[in-house]
DNA sequence: ATGCATGAGCT
DNA sequence: GCTCATGCATA
């Protein structure tokens, strides 16, 4: 297959000031896709509520002329776009059951189970210090002092993700069983911190979170209200993605941990403000131009996640393969392995948590017999 | 609510 | 090229 092998999407191109409105339709004018940030606030931009027609004005150029190959399959390849409504997966499963209260532990994993991630919360029962009093539900102070009582396997969560942490700890193999709770190791550095600037706890976070949608929702605010918020509060704006993956425990433990406090601030102040209504600063979303979202069909996925429980990452040359077995783009294919790494580190368990395996693909062996736990 | 994507920073 | 934070676009 002549699949394309140019995997540049940047058609860069110095359109400053044009005052021009892009007509996706066929215009091969991919500056106007870019937009400046000088010319953002004037642009076509959806706003919640608005019900502006105008949505997606400012897509990939699929139809521009490449002369060298297509660069994107969704001409070649029949509309990758147009996915069936064979919902296999079990992500879709899971999208199409829960509208919008708590999330559920998926209660069913039918077929492959992936392997741990980093485990946050093992499990779904919330520890409680009796120490900490915190069973009201509303005001948390949080106060970590201990952790890991009842759950021995959460020993380093405070590890994250740090670009050079260290490694995992060389002991640490099982969890069920010996409870070892005087394993002293943890606390960064020595120095006492017990604060509520210091790292929460899992347990804290998934409460906080918790809380959070709640009164959330019943202030009224929608979660993209919430990011805009944010933005107008610190001058960090985020979108209504994030603030639902926080919700949801969908980040890792770093990421929620750096979004707590101010969530925490927002909800104050929210809560204060609570009559009057917050500053509503919407602006603008960056002009970056984004390729055209690729849908992979389930059977494809499928493949994809088989190949990912064999070797979840892969090399070069077997991405290639990959793509080419599966004709999808190489670049593609890598940000799919990329994306489902990154997946299994959330916190919320996708197919079911294996505590135990505390040590990741991260650097495994080239020989990974029995990595594939539950069948 | 989530899938695919971008980009910064690091290796 | 990976991880990681983050989000547009979409189901």
């Amino acid at each position: 297959m002549a699949t394309a092998a140019s995997n540049h999407y940047s058609v860069l191109t110095t359109a400053s000031s044009a005052p021009r409105q892009h007509s996706e339709s066929g215009s091969m004018q991919q500056a106007a896709v870019y937009r400046d940030a000088h010319t953002l606030l004037q642009n076509d931009y959806t706003l919640p509520g608005s019900g502006h027609p105008l949505s997606h004005a400012h897509q990939w150029i699929t139809a521009l002329s490449h002369g060298d190959g297509a660069p994107w399959p969704s001409s070649l390849l029949g509309e990758q776009d147009v996915k069936p409504i064979l919902q296999s997966d079990r992500e879709e499963l899971q999208n199409s059951a829960s509208l919008q209260q708590q999330q559920q532990r998926h209660p069913h994993l039918a077929h492959q189970a992936h392997h741990d991630a980093r485990a946050w919360r093992t499990s779904t029962a919330s520890t409680h210090i009796p120490g900490m009093a915190t069973s009201d539900g509303q005001s948390l102070v949080y106060s970590q002092s201990g952790f890991g009582l009842g759950g021995p396997e959460q020993m380093h969560h405070h590890s994250l993700q740090e670009e050079d942490h260290h490694s995992h700890s060389p002991h640490l193999s099982e969890h069920g069983g010996g409870v070892q709770s005087s394993l002293s190791h943890h606390q960064h550095g020595g120095h006492p911190e017990n604060s509520d600037e210091d790292t929460p706890t899992s347990d804290d976070l998934e409460q906080f979170a918790k809380q959070f949608k709640q009164r959330r929702i019943k202030l009224g605010f929608t979660q993209a209200d919430v990011g805009l918020a944010l933005g107008t509060l610190y001058g960090n704006v985020f979108s209504q993605t994030t603030i639902c993956r926080f919700e949801a425990l969908q980040l890792s433990f770093k990421n929620m941990c750096k979004l707590k406090p101010l969530l925490n601030k927002w909800l104050e102040e929210a809560d204060s403000t609570s009559g009057s209504p917050t500053s509503l600063d919407k602006i603008a979303a960056q002009g970056r131009k984004r390729k055209k979202r690729t849908s992979i069909e389930v059977g494809i996925k499928g493949s994809l996640e088989s190949h990912f429980l064999k070797s979840p990452k892969p090399g070069g040359a077997e991405i290639t393969s990959i793509a080419d077995s599966l004709q999808l783009e190489k670049e593609v294919v890598r940000v799919w392995f990329c994306n489902r790494r990154q997946k299994e580190k959330r916190m919320t368990p996708i197919g079911g948590q294996l505590p135990g395996t505390e040590d990741m693909y991260g650097d495994t062996p080239p020989h990974h017999g029995a990595q594939t736990p539950v069948q």
